[in-house]
DNA sequence: TGACAATCATTTCAAATGAAATGATTGTCA
DNA sequence: TGACAATCATTTCATTTGAAATGATTGTCA
């Protein structure tokens, strides 16, 4: 903490300069969406968190087995925006819980065969239950038909998003993280 | 890691029910969401992040004290959606790299003033600037018009998610978590 | 066949995170 | 005034995170 009166050097406060291109936090899209990510995050936790104490890593699991069975980890994190070691993690809390089973790949045996039990199965009904009527009552929420489109620019951003990932994956010259 | 042929015990392996609410991740708006953000969140930070070393929680703090000088810890990160210890941290590091400046408020000793400096400007306005490209460049890959309207939808439904907050702090007796 | 690269799941390790505790200061009210 | 609650920034501590290393298995190719 320095002396307010007598600031210690000249590099201490500095007026804003006159004409500044100044960005406004609450307007710029990438800040919003982190704010709006993080508050769907915590209102849906707080609907199944305590009830069914699932983490976010494992709820995405449990809810991407509904849709495969007998599927890797692989396969999962390469959907589903989570790196390995989360995934790994994540099942190995729902193995221990028997909410999912983990059998060995016979034809390849580096990968693992994922499955939820009957237990699972009862939870991740119940969790998807409470998750489509979170996501419903959000919707009706905003102005008519705007939500609807809201996947598609959503879609849209994303795949702007990686055609710039490729392009300074090239001109950096990361070529094995290309193909 | 169980046998693959014989399953140990009944709960193992299971089939999917029938007539089950399948949620579908892609589709699935607060999934989708955090998706998003993290995309937009790297591939922003892929462009300031090496070239001013960087972390989102500093570009945060520096942007909004583009906006307010001789604000407090608390006046940021009651609006900035980072916890105190975060923001703490940020400006910690801030200091340290001599971009931002902590005096001390004469009126109230328990708050600081927090202040860019000359070097602090500078790094804002070239950061200011790179986020206003990424941002336009992603604007113009949206079809026409439906960016504009984006962040309508974000503000209507993070007040619809206040709205539940509220109501659950009600419900389980948070009366001091509330005003 | 056998050496070597590639792929998968897991573990390791350092850094980031955030809830709660702490110390300093200010407000309140008997 | 003085005791006590409230507020602020910081620190502590346990947990989470993710990049890189590891060990096991499979593919490739001389």
């Amino acid at each position: 903490m320095t002396s307010p009166d007598r600031p210690s050097s000249d590099s201490e406060t500095a007026a804003a300069p006159s004409s500044q291109t100044r960005l406004r936090l609450d307007d710029f899209l990438p800040y919003r969406a982190a704010r709006l990510a993080t508050a769907l995050s915590r209102g849906l936790a707080a609907r199944y968190e305590t009830q069914f104490n699932l983490s976010v890593a494992e709820w995405r699991v449990i809810v991407h087995l509904t849709q495969e069975s007998e599927i890797s980890i692989r396969d999962i994190f390469t959907r589903v925006d989570m790196d390995r070691a989360r995934v790994t993690r994540a099942v190995q809390r729902l193995e221990t819980r028997e909410l999912v089973s983990k059998l060995a790949n016979e034809q390849d045996r580096r990968l693992i065969r994922l499955a939820l039990t009957t237990a699972g199965w009862r939870m991740a009904g119940a969790v998807s239950r409470i998750a489509h009527d979170f996501e419903a009552e959000l919707i009706a929420s905003t102005p008519d038909g705007t939500a609807a489109s809201l996947l598609d620019v959503f879609d849209a951003l994303e795949h702007e998003l990686t055609k710039h990932d490729l392009a300074t994956a090239l001109a950096t010259g990361e070529s094995e993280a290309i193909d």
